[in-house]
RNA sequence: GGCCCGAUGGUCAAGCGGUUAAGACACGGCCCUUUCACGGCUGUAACCCGGGUUCAAUUCCCGGUCGGGUCACCA
């Protein structure tokens, strides 16, 4: 039988990182095992629904690779694939009033104020329990007289009073509950729309859905599903519950307090395939060590025995290395199609050679927002202390330093054809001329082109990159400075 | 509170009764290097607690603790 995971979406905002891994795991269930992977708009609850939500979906999964094989924008026979669509065309009531019919639901027609002060109740005497089935008394003549006067109605779906259900969790395994534990959860809401419960067995099944992954907190309530699929007289699918993602110990990372959505961490200058790659790790992990993959790699390395059963904090210091191990690897033309027009960005309005700027940084950052405060000096060359120039290990002090950057002037601006070679040249003659070590005359070079303790490249290649003017002109200002204090 | 689920270093995460308890991130050290980074080497650091079962438990069972989920006309 073929296999078909469908992605199930609500519109209401944001692409969360959870939301997504769950896509991820959709998709690569389906995949690796020839499957469909299909896309449904899950749309019933019209209070929450966000405009512009629903491109953010396709946008995401569009970026991420995640491509469905159905979906509202590729029929595969089995739509439409919005709920609210499918609503209108009356799927939902019909197989609703099936159950009334065959005696498993029944229509309540309690207010909102008498279910409240039901609950009320129920808190006071400590125990939480459920609807007290107030409606299931109405005789036949009683709930026609309702419905035809107007009265608002729910459909509840009726649980076994006595018993247990049991259902398997492909990765939690196997869970029984008690049916007296469950409640006669609503299926029609009064406004017509079915419940996210109802309409998804219902369009599970009319989709023929084969696998259902979703996050643990439905773990719960499956055993009413199951009911459902039975009430049908439907076989159940195979179901596979992933244990949430955490910001940390007690909270999941969640849409509210900005925490990290998919789009944010694209603003925030990481790459869609690392951020991918990454939530892959966090609940599944190979048979083998790797943990560098792409899409494809995965697709053939996935398996739902590798599934962990216990919620994983989000780490934000591994994304950024899973970022910056994706930097390092890109082919020079892709890896300039990410960076080059921030760091042209950072310094626009200067003659630089921007692209020499952005190859210095490949093996140096972790996310493309690491491009700016580390580039800042080629601009502009900062303010900063004397001190810099002494090194311990370099074996420079400030009068080292004030005699190499003196000696360096000079031989630097002797250079008619100005480029790394012969600077490099340049430099390492003067160093064997004046018999000092190597990093006694770079060290306080590169000091002077910098302004800072670190840089991204040597002096030779900052000194290529800033050209002679440039170079000369900082030179002579560390000259100054250090003629300054030691005067 | 009832019910369900979970628990290996700071984090992710192997492990399926006998192991010096992998690996990765982070952190420290060393090497390389004209700085930083990259790369290489290396170090610190873990089986929640108590009872069983067993020749042998991180692994199996039971209890506890702690954590998460759920108990909506939200999904």
């Amino acid at each position: 039988m073929e296999v078909r995971t469908r992605f199930a979406p609500s519109p209401t905002g944001y692409m969360h990182i959870g939301n997504l891994r769950t896509a991820l795991y959709e998709y690569l269930i389906a995949k690796s095992q020839g499957g469909k992977f299909i896309l449904r708009i899950e749309d019933t609850d019209q209070e929450r629904f966000v405009e512009g939500a629903v491109d953010i979906i396709y946008n995401t999964l569009k970026l991420t690779g995640l491509e469905h094989d159905e979906g509202p924008d590729k029929d595969g026979g089995y739509g439409p694939y919005v709920q609210s669509e499918r609503m209108k065309l009356g799927i939902y009531m019909k197989y609703a009033l099936e159950l009334v019919k065959n005696g498993n639901a029944y229509y309540c027609f309690c207010t909102k104020e008498r279910l409240d002060s039901l609950k009320e109740a129920n808190a006071e005497g400590e125990s939480f329990a459920k609807y007290d089935r107030h409606c299931l008394s109405l005789s036949k003549e009683e709930v026609e007289n309702n419905l035809k006067s107007g009265m608002p109605y729910v459909i509840r779906q009726k649980m076994p009073i006595e018993g247990t259900t049991t259902f398997t969790d492909a990765v939690y395994g196997s869970i029984t509950v008690e049916n007296s534990e469950l409640d006669d959860q609503i299926l029609i809401k009064s406004d017509g729309m079915p419940t996210y419960n109802f309409a998804n067995v219902v369009d599970d099944h009319l989709m023929n859905i084969t696998h259902v992954v979703r996050g643990s907190e439905y773990l719960s309530s499956t055993p009413k599903y199951n009911l459902l699929y039975d009430a049908f007289g439907w076989k159940a699918p195979q179901y596979i519950h992933l244990p949430p993602v955490m910001k940390d110990q007690h909270h999941k990372l969640s849409k509210r307090n900005g925490d990290a959505s998919f789009e944010d961490l694209l603003k925030k200058g990481f790459i869609a395939e690392a951020v991918l790659n990454y939530i892959a790790l966090l609940g599944w992990s190979p048979s083998d060590n790797t943990e560098i993959f792409t899409l494809s790699e995965l697709r053939d390395k996935f398996n739902i025995s590798g599934l962990s059963k216990s919620p994983a904090i989000f780490d934000m210091a591994k994304l950024r290395w899973m970022n910056g191990e994706y930097i390092k690897n890109m082919d020079e033309k892709t890896y300039l199609d990410h960076t080059l027009s921030s760091v042209e960005k950072a310094l626009s309005g200067k003659n630089l050679n921007c692209k020499k700027i952005a190859l210095l940084l490949q093996k140096r950052i972790e996310t493309l927002d690491d491009i700016p405060e580390m580039i800042k000096f080629f601009g502009e060359l900062p303010e900063y202390e004397t001190d810099l120039y002494v090194h311990k290990k370099m074996k420079t002090t400030k009068e080292i330093s004030l005699s190499s950057l003196k000696e360096s002037l000079t031989a630097l601006e002797s250079i008619s054809d100005w480029n790394e070679d012969v600077i490099q040249d340049t430099l390492m003659s003067l160093v064997s001329k004046l018999g000092i070590k190597n990093g006694q005359l770079f060290w306080p070079v590169r000091t002077a082109l910098s302004g800072q303790p670190t840089s991204p490249g040597g002096a030779m290649e900052l000194a290529d990159i800033l050209g002679k003017d440039e170079s000369i002109r900082r030179i002579k200002v560390g000259i100054q400075m250090l003629e300054k204090e030691l005067a």
